[in-house]
DNA sequence: TTTACACATTGACAACCGTCAATGTGTATG
DNA sequence: CATACACATTGACGGTTGTCAATGTGTAAA
């Protein structure tokens, strides 16, 4: 019956420049003005969308000196995509054949 | 760089009544009636979240007479998660060691 | 044809969201 | 201390979104 903290880490995607930024960090961290410099936008854009993603624990902050480092957090990856996979699953498979070809039977 | 479409799809599911009726039919299709007995909204709410997830393709009408049956669509249920899949990765596995330990190397 | 029902569409409104300029905070360097 | 830089916060603005009442469309039964 509560889906506000689900509905909250989904929007957290739903945004063309936080998906540039996940994409950006895929391959390891990056600054933020690194990333700044890769987005169109500006520095107080950026610092909203970083905060986001970080509330929705898909990427963690580390600060070293005057810099914060982004990257990836693993362990929320898998959440959020075990969370997707929450709603965005069918019941087409039979539970007592695995050979079944459906949706649900995929690997991913 | 064109990220509008899965934005579009992400916002799909960005809504507590959305994800509601995506828990609702993962045992099979119900009509738009049932549906409304089931979700404290409207009539006209519930036809305008039916549009947003059928034009996602996650979810598919089959007209009957009166009667609108809504079911999961098996194969945008997969595109959806394969789409979520791009953005929400990280490349911390090593490619030539199939035995680490990561978020990319789990089942799902 | 009339009535009843299921669903879609329209229009209006409030709440939410992305954006930027201006400003604040903390860190390093001269 | 003064300056420069990286980043966060605030406040304001326009666009988007969820909601409902009213209305429209199509189907089936009386």
């Amino acid at each position: 019956m509560g889906f506000r903290e689900d509905v909250r880490k989904i929007k957290a995607l739903a945004d063309e420049n936080r998906l540039a930024i996940m994409l950006a960090l895929q391959h390891g961290e990056k600054c933020g003005c690194v990333l700044l410099e890769e987005l169109n936008i500006t520095q107080p854009t950026l610092s909203h969308h970083m905060k986001l993603l970080c509330d929705s624990y898909l990427v963690t902050g580390r600060k070293e000196g005057k810099w914060t480092y982004y990257s990836l957090s693993p362990e929320g990856i898998a959440a959020y995509r075990d969370m997707i996979k929450t709603y965005v699953r069918c019941d087409c498979e039979d539970p007592d054949d695995n050979a079944t070809a459906c949706c649900c039977k995929t690997a991913d």
